[in-house]
DNA sequence: AGAGTGTAGTTGCGTGTACAATAATTTGCA
DNA sequence: TGCAAATTATTGTACACGCAACTACACTCT
């Protein structure tokens, strides 16, 4: 017989914090897509640029990207194809290990990118930052943090 | 000319928020969405099966269903189809208005869904409430109604 | 050197979702 | 009453993503 343990069940602190992180994730996350669309880009595509932008040579491998953004290879390709198609990214096939694809960032990705970070930021604070204390932007930190450590995750450095 | 304003940018507390929400956001619901699959279910079908579970009659009009799980219309109708086919859930028509659908939870989708609810819980707690002390948890609620009803949302009522 | 193993990227296919168009029905108002 | 406008659900189409299979290349060990 299989081991039989009564559940723990959620508080109402605990539930209502599940709950409303559950509700509202979802429409913070297409509100903030929803702000880049002028701009072109969804929110999947600004991360690429941003993390091609602030590598020092502005390229990356596709396997490093694919870490980095939580993409399965497959998925980052198809990406890249939209991409490229728009000319804010090249491909170049790397001369030390013939296998690998560098990804990177052009000068119109790079224009395009400093037009959308302003809004961006701006998009983050309207939807999240400036509704908060900084206490609660500070637990929130913590909170993802710990959460991102539990996955198996390194926190960010700063 | 348009209006030109410098941007307010993130201070590194806030950037740190962001950034950690943001990284750590997809994986928390992918392995929330993994550890359901043993009961044959996606998150969005346990929400459904939650919603419908809830409601007095067990019974719900597809557009209110819709509101509910921030679905489209059309992504109801075929996420309904899945569950349908699954014997989850029925499809009654209306009597009263003869253009609305009434999904109904079958007895199978009730059982099947009391089979997958204490693992839910278990996992919600393995991924994040018991990774967090009571405070952090009760800052956690708050700050997703704030977000919540920047987008126009009323926070749960507990 | 050569065989076997591991790694990088792409492609075929299935799934899940949104948008636009459509059909059926109800509601509102002259 | 009767007709226009709104509401409800579905279908066609397009797109994004993951998994599995595949190719090409690098590394290891003898």
């Amino acid at each position: 017989m299989a081991w039989m343990t009564t559940t723990r069940w959620l508080t109402p602190d605990e539930m209502h914090a599940w709950r409303a992180f559950a509700q509202v994730n979802g429409p913070l996350l297409a509100a903030l897509e929803s702000d880049l669309t002028d701009h072109g880009l969804s929110l999947g595509d600004y991360e690429v640029l941003v993390l091609l932008s602030e590598t020092t040579d502005h390229q990356m491998r596709m396997c490093d990207m694919s870490q980095h953004l939580g993409l399965s290879p497959s998925g980052l390709t198809r990406r890249l194809d939209g991409l490229v198609k728009a000319g804010y990214v090249e491909r170049l096939p790397s001369t030390a290990d013939r296998r690998v694809m560098l990804a990177t960032i052009t000068r119109i990705g790079l224009d395009t990118m400093a037009r959308a970070v302003p809004d961006h930021v701006a998009s983050v604070r309207l939807h999240l930052i400036d509704r908060l204390t900084p206490q609660q932007i500070e637990v929130l930190g913590t909170i993802f943090d710990n959460v991102g450590i539990g996955l198996g995750r390194t926190p960010a450095i700063p």
